[in-house]
DNA sequence: CTGTTAGCGCCTTCAG
DNA sequence: CTGAAGGCGCTAACAG
């Protein structure tokens, strides 16, 4: 029950009666140190399987390889599979993942950044789920020299760079598709507001009538704050209408559909024939409901790993002193048909 | 554009114009500081926005307050659901976690779990998935100090605080029953068996089979490394047996059985009337397939809260050194029937 | 009650 | 090429 201790410098440096300096240059192949002594060092490093203490190594160069990633919540399967991306290259660079999540309140989620900041990590990618009126402290943070990378979400007051997927431009596209198409009577089951993507993906269902000069049925747009609101919401729908006057169901979200996917079995409305339904973000499991749901996929390991490169880029730019000019990388998202459409 | 320096110990110290250590006291409550220059440090160091340095706290303490978690893999929800229940108990005791994935091999493994240990966390959650020869690594870790707590698999040689899901009874209790209430032939897709949960499942299937004194067919288990060798295996089963012959299969997990799901749908096979289906684990998205999945719970999130605990404990205990006793904690599953079975 | 000192493990000048 | 010395920010032991 021996409480070991690490091995560390000063003990190679006893161990080979070299100076502890000559010891550290040589494990960071400093270029002046004689091969021989630096093999010898190596080898002896190896042998008490010496391992830096990040602690003291991130003291001193006020740089941990690390990465610190801030999660709204571990609700929906979207954030972990950005994270399978994240921590793909991030692993590859040798840089540790320090994982926060924000929780239910703005000030949690100004902690948790701060937090995270004070560990000295070398960036943050953030997806922030709160409106923060006074964003200052990201601002703060930046000042400190910690990049910050944002998800989803742009503000406009901050310069950084920006990983979003087209929340818009995929749900108009899919819309004018279906409208052009023939449907007529679309339905959207509209998500809390608040966050840009349940904003974006309403403007885009609401562009797209526009451009085909379909007047906007206020009924038509369901507000749910969660997925848990949808079926009173599609119950309150139905006893207003017929279910000919409704011809596609669209969806903040995958969730929200699989939420109108019970109701309507539970209704016995046949899914395509009698209502279509559309999701979003192609949730793994869309797949095994049935019919499988229709949906728009949204690439989320891929912009895990986009996310990875950029700030990993600004990072090194940074260490080097050069500039580096912020780069806001939409990534395109596409409709993908399952069962539940039918065009 | 001003790089701004966090404002340390002795920024304050300076504007004071008190000792250094006395404002590390204030700040940490010392009982013997004056309350009223405590209270003048504390309205300062909030007025520069003082926060301390994790980093040398830690090389100085040789402990921070973070835990490390090891999965194999972000690939399902169980771990999603465990993480979720862990970041709220760390969150709440005022704990960082970080993460790191092991990868798929067991080289990778060992390495992300000694970098954990070299960031002096103050414990490791760990979900292991591979066989280790040579567990001495392990033991290394926590001779340097830092607590282990094992998920979901027991390791004979390793003294250490444990949290599992009842695998075999699980499964065993709820075979045992579908036999006694007239259930004959029943198949298990078993999972890969260098994973002891798949192990376990598989026992608990045998045992039931043994007792009611059925003799086992070889055909009638299924083994699957992955759940995309499920289709194919069922594909060989119905080659040699006709649907009359079985009356229900269970499987390794929920992903196995929502691809047993689609293939006998794709084969008309009608659930439950003519096969009975059931899966472990209880995915959050089995209440979404059709018919709907019956599966074995288990309760995630409560073990990641379980584990959470045990692990604080622990910790506790040997910074206040006293002798800690370690536990294994089995977390109790249960039957849950939706509509893929009949019982 | 407060100040002085040393040191956690590492890196980085500055000398030699 | 190698050694000595200082410091990153903080805490703890020892004085006063």
């Amino acid at each position: 029950m021996k409480k070991s201790r690490k091995t560390t410098l000063s003990d190679l440096s006893k161990a080979l009666n070299l100076n502890i300096s000559t010891i550290s240059r040589a494990l960071n192949d400093h270029p002046k140190v004689n091969e021989t002594t630096k093999k010898l060092i190596k080898e002896k490093a190896k042998e008490l399987d010496y391992r830096p203490n990040p602690l003291a190594q991130g003291l001193q160069k006020q740089n941990t390889k690390t990465i610190g990633v801030i999660f709204p919540t571990f609700d929906t399967n979207f954030f972990f599979r950005v994270l399978k991306g994240i921590e793909k290259m991030m692993h590859e660079s040798g840089y540790q993942i320090i994982i926060s999540t924000a929780g239910e309140s703005r000030i949690q989620e100004k902690k948790a950044i701060q937090s995270l900041s004070s560990y000295h990590v070398s960036g943050i990618i953030v997806f922030l789920s709160f409106e923060h009126e006074d964003p200052s402290f990201l601002i703060d943070i930046q000042d400190e020299g910690i990049p910050l990378l944002f998800m989803d979400r742009i503000y406009e007051e901050i310069d950084a760079n920006y990983v979003i997927s087209d929340d818009f431009v995929g749900m108009y596209d899919t819309v004018n598709q279906f409208i052009s198409k023939g449907t007529k009577n679309i339905i959207h089951l509209q998500g809390n507001l608040q966050i840009s993507t349940a904003f974006n993906r309403l403007l885009g269902y609401k562009e797209a009538l526009l451009k085909n000069k379909i007047s906007l049925n206020p009924d038509f747009i369901i507000p749910c704050q969660h997925q848990t609101e949808v079926k009173t919401g599609l119950r309150n729908l139905f006893s207003k209408y017929a279910l000919e006057d409704i011809d596609l169901i669209t969806c903040y979200n995958d969730y929200y559909a699989f939420q109108a996917l019970e109701f309507l079995k539970e209704n016995n409305i046949r899914i395509p024939q009698d209502i279509q339904l559309l999701g979003f973000a192609n949730e793994p499991l869309s797949v095994y409901t049935s019919p499988k749901l229709s949906t728009i996929n949204q690439p989320a390991e891929e912009m895990g790993v986009i996310a990875s490169e950029m700030i990993l880029q600004e990072i090194q730019h940074n260490q080097q002193g050069e500039s580096y000019q912020f780069l806001t990388k939409k990534m395109s998202t596409f409709y993908l048909k399952r069962e539940s459409t039918l065009l």
